[in-house]
This record gives C-alpha cells, structure tokens and sequence, in this order.
DNA sequence: CGCATTTTTGATACACGTCAATCTCCGTGG
DNA sequence: CCACGGAGATTGACGTGTATCAAAAATGCG
C-alpha cells in the first residue's frame, strides 16, 4: 500500500491504530505528546526510515507524525500481514540508532552550523545512488518552525540562518518549470563552509 | 556473562569486536567518532537498555561506550550464542525510540530545566519496582563534563545549576557508611518544581 | 601531606531569544 | 483584473541566558 502526502500533513496520531510505514521519499517529524498538551519534537525520519514500529506491539502508535515536506509511503513489512522477520528488525533498530544520533547532533553548536547539518541531512541522497553522476543535491526545506523545533532554535533564527546559507551560496534557488517554487533549493556544488556567527554578519 | 565497571571506564570502542549488553544498573553513554577525532555524544543507556545490537549485523561496534556511574551489564541476548527472538529486538526497538526522544529532550528548554530533566531520568526507577514503597530516589551523578555534552551545555552551567538544585532542597547529599560520597545524591520527595532562570538567583 | 584533577564560583561578552514591523505568497471574492 | 485578507517568512532592535575566561576551592590519590 502506498500513500502521498503533503507538507505539513498529519500521518497518524498518537494512539489511533494502524501499521508501520518505510518513508519512500520527503521527510517526516515525529511528536510526542506532552502532559502540558504541546507536542514535542521527538524524532525525524528521512527516506528509508521505517516509522510506527511500535504498532507491531501496541497495535497503537505511540506518536504523532507529521510530514515535513510532500512525501510518499510505503506499508512495512513489504508482505503485508506477514510479521517483519528478525533481520529485518535488527537493520531498523540500528538505523534508528544512527539517525537518532544525527537528530541528536542537530541540536549542538552554533545556529549556523546546525541549520547547516540539518539542510545537508535532509538533502543527503538515498544508498540506492551512491556513486553516481555528480548532480547536485536538491531540498525542499521544511516549514521554519519545523526547522525550529528540529534543531532547538526559534524560527527567527532559522529563517535569518537560511538566508545566510542563500547569500553566501551554499543554497541556490532552484526553477521548476519556469517558475521558482518557494522552498525548494539546490545545493551549492563548490562545498562553502564559510561560516556566519553573528545575526549582524549575516548582512 | 556479567561486566562491573566505574566511572568514566570506557566499556568498548568503535570498530572493536564483541556482543550486545544489556545495562543492568548505572548509565552509559554512546559517543560517534566524528572525522576530527573528537567524540560527539550520540546517545545514553539507563538500566534496562540494550547496547551494541550492531554488533549482530556488522560484528563491530558502532559507538563508543563510557560509564557515567558505576554499571554492571549482562550479556545480550540471554542465551549467547542463540539470536535474539523477533519480539525481542522488536521491544529493543521501541525501547530505543523512546529513549531517543527523551535524549533529543533533553537539549531544549531552559538549562535548569534540561539539568533536572537528565537528572530525573536518571534517577528513574526501572520498571521491576514500579508500585513499591514510597523511598527517595537516589542518583550518581555523573561528570559534569558528561553532563555538559549530554545536556549540550558546558561544564560551568552545569555546576551552576547542580548547585542550584541542591539549595533548592531537589537534591540532597546522601551518606553511605558515614561518609558522605561526592556525587551521590537523593531526590527531595516534596516535587519541587522551583526554577532558577539566571544564573545570578542561584545564590 | 602534597600534587593532579574535578568542581565551584565569579566577572564579562556575545549569540540567540523575544517582540514587533514589514514583506511575500496565494487564494478568494467583488 | 485587482482589492482584500490571512499565513508564513523575513528583517530589525533590544534584552538576556549562557558561553567564555579566569581563579579559587574541593576532592581524590599516591
């Protein structure tokens, strides 16, 4: 089974039934919901995440996930009804280990350097074409406060980091068919790690 | 197979051979080499966690595991030699997602906030005494300078805000033996939920 | 007891949060 | 076709929570 969905579109809500799902492509926030009612941003799950695993378990998701840009995807395991054989699981558990430890490092060092990371992850290309032509990399950013949430900043900050990374070339804005789509950016080619610290230098 | 180690003992190292553990008391933490040599933190282990599952797919360690207090680990899964059961890695799984979100918490929100959030966590009791007496928690702290990269503060902030929990009356010295250990401390029973913003209302 | 390490405390600087004013898209209806 | 309005993004000015630098105090260990 497969499904489309669009930014800022809810997938599934803690405690409502359902199944475990592979993100295909885009990417998706995960929320747990806190006592004080405000969702808090528990994880992030690019392409080739598996999400809802709980699920085989509870039978119930225990969080709330939300679509950072238009994404596609799949039910998990590929058989449906069949449960996920054992090494299956243990590819997804260190997967989940790894990213948690990126999204950990998202939230570290200088607002520059963590948009950055964040902008380079969701952009980075999926296993299935390592090695291949040298295109340059495209994203479509996420919602600021989205950002904000991920990377522990406020979207103040992220917006004038973004427009950072625009100005000094690491982001390019990208035309799909004649028209600019507002988020959708390239990736600067020549790696520029020239970092701005301060909001005034930014100028 | 049982492990005893101390503080700040490193249990093993990216890229060496061995098995999974299991944390049967005390906390570890997880760190990734990153290419300039130093080591990011990338996750933490309580009791009941499970580490270095990796090490059944790849037969090498991912991570760097330190000791934050003194721990005590058992083999994993039970049965050496015997793979671990589907249901079993898929509880490993969840397990692991959660702590994660509670890790990815502990980098947002007010330094006081983080630093009584890490130290509940903790001081958590595992899910075999749930329901039992009403006694005080009690933890070892661990180095502030783990702290600091487990909290993405520094080592001063950290202090400061140790200190401030324990003149809020949060945490209380402990006596083991008529000596009063450094680092032990017990949790207040009365929630106190006082939280010192600056730095200068510590005093 | 004396030295090395860790922790605590202090004073100052600055990166980011906060509050607020535009600005840019888009969709909607007159 | 253009006026209108709402939502998200950008930019600006200012305050503050925490980093930084530095020194003293506490702790552990041979």
């Amino acid at each position: 089974m497969i499904r489309n969905i669009s930014t800022s579109e809810v997938l599934y809500e803690t405690g409502r039934e359902g199944a475990a799902w592979r993100v295909v492509s885009g990417s998706v926030r995960l929320d747990r919901k806190t006592p004080e009612g405000d969702a808090g941003f528990a994880s992030l799950a690019i392409r080739g995440d598996i999400i809802g695993a709980e699920t085989m378990l509870f039978g119930a998701y225990s969080f709330t996930a939300t679509a950072l840009s238009p994404c596609t995807l799949t039910s998990w395991p590929e058989r449906e009804g069949s449960p996920a054989p054992a090494g299956d699981l243990l590819k997804t558990l260190i997967f989940a280990e790894r990213r948690a430890a990126e999204v950990i490092a998202l939230r570290y060092g200088q607002a520059a350097e963590r948009v950055k990371r964040l902008v380079m992850l969701l952009a980075a290309p999926g296993a299935d074409c390592a090695g291949s032509v040298h295109v340059p990399l495209q994203v479509t950013l996420p919602p600021r406060q989205d950002m904000a949430d991920i990377t522990a900043l406020t979207l103040e900050t992220v917006s004038r980091m973004v427009s950072g990374l625009r100005r000094s070339g690491v982001l390019s804005p990208t035309t799909d068919n004649g028209a600019v789509s507002g988020n959708r950016f390239s990736l600067g080619s020549g790696k520029i790690d020239y970092l701005f610290d301060t909001q005034e230098s930014l100028r």
